[in-house]
DNA sequence: GCCGTTTTCGGCCCGACTGTTTTCAGTCG
């Protein structure tokens, strides 16, 4: 069983004692256990095997005997019992937005709802609306969450489908018969989310491979099989496709299965328009055609591009937004790297909802080789999330400081993620605010204003001489929860007037501010800090999401400030202040 | 269920908002 799978379990477990009217307290122990196993530093299943867990904050006598066993044996008793009171389909109506342990237990009681489907059915018969806490209002609400449910239905994020693109491709590259292997479709452009996985191999035995592909052990499902293509889905639900064709072909297919639609069709028009013909397999010269040209030989995409007077096309671009214009003028932007960066701001530790420690945080970045990490706890307002008071702050910027001594070749900036309150002000007083480095000003609260009222606030926060950056935009949570109503261009002007850097959220929910925004808030001269948002050690890892989602905006490493070396980061954070 | 400890049990994070109520419960962050 491994950390996430008892992870899970606590999680669940807590949900369930949740909708049992168990008490508070008791569930917050088991959810702030599921946080401990999931974000130990350590190996804490090993721990469990061999009964060395004690001295765990958070973990006592109960919770400890139950990860034990779970390491032990691979299941819990008391769970198993706990879960047979419901059924399984059951967690699912907590993912609906308005709907809490109180309302689950009530429309599972009365109406003996227990899934999506008999919600949904619930709500429209009128039957919902007449439980007492109930409704016109929850129901139109629950209905709104459950349309946008189904509208995202089989879709993924990044974080849910990247180890696996990296096991599959790693397992089809070892095969004896695979020559190349490469992921495509959406996954390859660096979408935000993705329907599916499309993988492509060149192969002299393509029977072989597909027949190796559908035998994967992480294979729940075989949809299709034929000579050349299968289809199947993986155990967390994802549908993988994968084709094969001959080594000649690859080059063609690969961009072909690329994509996008759109960028394809442009590059076929190209190609037809030079009297050459272009479809997954082949690139030929149309016959008769009147100055149909010799084709170049072609082993890669790059020679693909050339052969249409092109330079080489990212596949995050691969949008037709311009890149095609780009390329032929060759003004395409060189795409930052994740080896470009040399630090990261906007983290979290134990002070505020991290599950590390600063020492931790700090240890870790240095292990990674950055250069320097920015601590951002959350404010005081934030009650949720343990946000510091100033006189926690005041005490923190002492234990970085004094930290920053232990450590030659890593600095560490104390900020903070503070509050921007309803009407625009902020939860620290500019005197504060002025001990710190640096200051990510982002709304936690009150997201539904009206779209004008919204970009007000925000626009009156970073107005604020001592707001660095500006935290996650839109707030939107991928998959689950839309962005608030604001006006991003407004927005972007605003901090390009102000001098203030936009975050690119780096956390694979979020990608916030959208890759879509980042070509003009460039143009308009506003600079990008792609922003892990770490709540453990293993948080700082989101930064590759994060780049991934720059590149799709066509940033470089000069638009990204922690790109920057150390001296120069500093004079970027005092920029704004000094102005 | 955990913690701290006045070693045996009391306290554990809190405010805003919404919708359903008619004074507040439930949800969210």
């Amino acid at each position: 069983m491994t950390r996430e799978d008892a992870a899970t379990i606590f999680e669940r477990i807590a949900l369930l004692l949740e909708l049992k009217g168990e008490n508070t307290f008791k569930v917050r122990a088991y959810r702030t256990g599921a946080e401990i196993v999931e974000s130990f530093s350590g190996d804490i299943m090993k721990l469990a095997t061999e009964n060395q867990l004690t001295g765990i904050k958070g973990l006592g006598e109960a919770l400890r005997d139950k990860l034990h066993e779970m390491a032990a044996t691979g299941k819990l008793e008391f769970y198993e019992k706990l879960k047979a009171e419901f059924p399984d389909t059951l967690f699912e109506l907590f993912d609906v937005q308005g709907l809490g342990p109180k309302k689950v237990a009530a429309l599972h009681a009365e109406l003996g709802v227990s899934s999506i489907a008999d919600l949904k059915r619930a709500c429209e018969s009128g039957e919902a609306a007449k439980l007492s806490g109930f409704g016109g209002k929850t129901v139109e609400k629950i209905l709104e969450s459950i349309a946008f449910r189904e509208q995202h239905a089989s879709e993924f994020r990044q974080d849910q489908v990247y180890p696996l693109v990296q096991q599959i491709l790693e397992t089809l590259r070892e095969h004896p018969d695979v020559s190349h292997a490469e992921v495509c479709g959406s996954f390859r452009r660096g979408k935000e989310t993705v329907h599916d996985l499309d993988f492509l191999v060149a192969t002299k035995h393509p029977d072989q491979v597909i027949a190796a592909f559908v035998e994967l052990p992480l294979v729940a499902d075989v949809i299709a099989k034929g000579p050349t293509k299968a289809s199947v889905h993986v155990t967390n639900g994802v549908q993988c496709d994968l084709r094969a064709v001959s080594n000649k072909e690859f080059p063609f297919a690969l961009a072909y299965f690329t994509g996008s639609k759109e960028h394809n069709v442009a590059i076929r028009q190209r190609a037809l328009n030079r009297g050459c013909s272009l479809n997954e397999y082949a690139f030929t010269s149309v016959p008769d055609h009147a100055d149909a040209p010799v084709i170049p030989p072609i082993h890669d995409e790059a020679d693909l591009y050339r052969a249409l007077d092109l330079d080489f096309i990212d596949p995050e671009l691969r949008e037709n937004t311009g890149e095609i214009d780009a390329a032929e003028h060759g003004v395409l932007p060189r795409l930052i790297q994740l080896e470009n960066l040399r630090g990261v701001f906007h983290n979290h530790t134990t002070a505020s909802d991290g599950g590390a420690t600063l020492r931790e945080m700090a240890t870790a970045a240095h292990d990674l080789g950055l250069q320097y990490l920015g601590i951002a706890d959350h404010s005081k307002s934030s009650f949720q999330a343990n946000g510091l008071d100033e006189k926690r702050l005041l005490g923190q910027i002492e234990d970085i400081r004094g930290l920053n001594a232990e450590f030659d070749d890593l600095r560490i900036f104390a900020g903070s993620e503070v509050d921007i309150l309803k009407d625009g002000s902020l939860d620290f007083s500019d005197e504060i605010m002025s001990q710190l480095d640096y200051v990510v000003a982002s709304v936690h609260n009150v997201f539904n204003l009206p779209e004008a009222e919204m970009t007000k606030r925000i626009i009156r926060a970073i107005e604020n001489p001592y707001v660095t950056m500006l935290g996650h935009l839109t707030g939107r949570l991928l998959l689950q929860r839309p962005a608030y109503h604001v006006n991003v261009a407004a927005v972007i002007d605003a901090a390009a007037e102000t001098g203030t850097i936009i975050e690119l959220n780096a956390s694979a929910w979020r990608l916030d501010m959208d890759w879509r925004w980042w070509k003009l808030a460039k143009e308009k001269g506003v600079k990008c800090s792609i922003n892990p948002d770490a709540h453990s050690t293993q948080g700082l890892q989101a930064v590759i999401y994060g780049v991934r989602a720059a590149r799709k905006g066509w940033l470089t490493r000069k638009d990204v400030i922690n790109c920057l070396p150390l001296a120069e980061v500093e004079e970027v954070l005092k920029a704004k202040r000094s102005r």
